[in-house]
DNA sequence: TGCGATACGGACCGCCGGTCCGTATCGTCG
DNA sequence: CGACGATACGGACCGGCGGTCCGTATCGCA
């Protein structure tokens, strides 16, 4: 199967789709986005939409993809203290407290994308990139058998609506919660490696 | 305002609703359960089910609290370790136990109690109320300033939507997922009350 | 330049949460 | 005990959602 290959317009259409559905949900709170609001946006009708991706969550799923795709970078093969280089004890608080930023950079993009709905965030492949590279890096520090769990644990205290209710109903400024964020992931860190 | 009393009817109505939505959201997946499929089990019209509750986060919030409330009892005025006789670095691990296990029995309704859809969980009286809780015995283990967060990130440990992914698709079992909890729990409170 | 393959658009579908109002029931008071 | 005002009931109804379908327009290869 040798990749079909793209028709030009398709491609055009495909790019219009995600640059439009990043400006309104940049703009506007999570579910009040429809895939109607999407397509007329993009100056395209909704059929091509849902032809370009599935349904809703592939759209979501895209946009992710591509919205994320400096910062994985940055983590998956970049320098010190984000890189795989560093080690663990400064790369693990590395990588939550970059995360947490970039979350309160696109908070409405997370809300919608970490909405439960159909599937849990938990199934998609974006979590999934997380947590295995956090677990890979917690079974360097010793607790091997647990790494998975507390990969997942510390994802939970990043998780968008989390963060949103911090700096929004507790009044929080990011740098406060980046505080106790490091804070918090230094004392789930075993304390034998602290050196 | 002196409590304008309710019809007879109207209590019975109520006491049905919740029961015959108790009911679908034990038996069935989160989203799948519509109001018009709660009134028609409970044997009665939509219009009542709206005016008994307002809207669906107000039945959700009804069946939240009439579940939890021999959990929240035993908490707040229940013995040791739960109660709030116990001494914190006893009781913090008791009680987020016990709210794991009590999510561990009722999946499906907290999938859907916890979905972001309109009003974030964080604005529930519900988790308002664990997290007072769950803070004040905290800011008794020395940490003060940070207990808050600590709160938060430890309930996000427990969320619904993680423990049911380890059980469902790690595979975990409810003894592991209670097992990596205490022991992730044990490893975020101060050492210096360790004995 | 012509023609098969592909993508486009928007009318259309079933269903959802929520509203509305004519009708039936309640409970109080004479 | 009967009658009447207040309250609750039920389900037709509404706007809007995610998703589908198919006649039509466009692409790109020969």
């Amino acid at each position: 199967m040798p990749e079909p290959r793209q028709r030009a317009d398709a491609v055009r259409s495909r790019e219009a789709v995600l640059d439009a559905a990043e400006a309104l949900f940049a703009r506007s709170g999570p579910a009040e986005v429809s895939m109607n609001a999407v397509a007329s946006a993009a100056g395209v009708g909704k059929g091509t939409v849902f032809r370009a991706f599935t349904d809703r969550a592939g759209l979501l799923q895209a946009l992710a993809e591509r919205r994320t795709a400096a910062l994985r970078r940055a983590v998956a093969e970049g320098p010190a203290p984000l890189g795989p280089g560093a080690p663990p004890h400064e790369r693990i608080p590395a990588v939550l407290d970059a995360l947490a930023r970039f979350k309160l950079d696109n908070q409405s993009l997370y809300l919608v994308l970490e909405e439960a709905g159909a599937a849990s965030p938990y199934r998609s492949p974006s979590y999934t990139w997380w947590h295995t590279t956090l677990r890979d890096s917690l079974a360097q520090c010793a607790d091997a058998g647990r790494a998975d769990f507390v990969a997942h644990a510390l994802l939970a205290a990043v998780r968008a609506d989390l963060i949103a209710h911090l700096l929004t109903v507790e009044g929080l400024s990011v740098d406060e919660i980046r505080d106790r964020l490091a804070v918090y992931v230094r004392s789930v860190l075993p304390r034998d490696t602290h050196a």
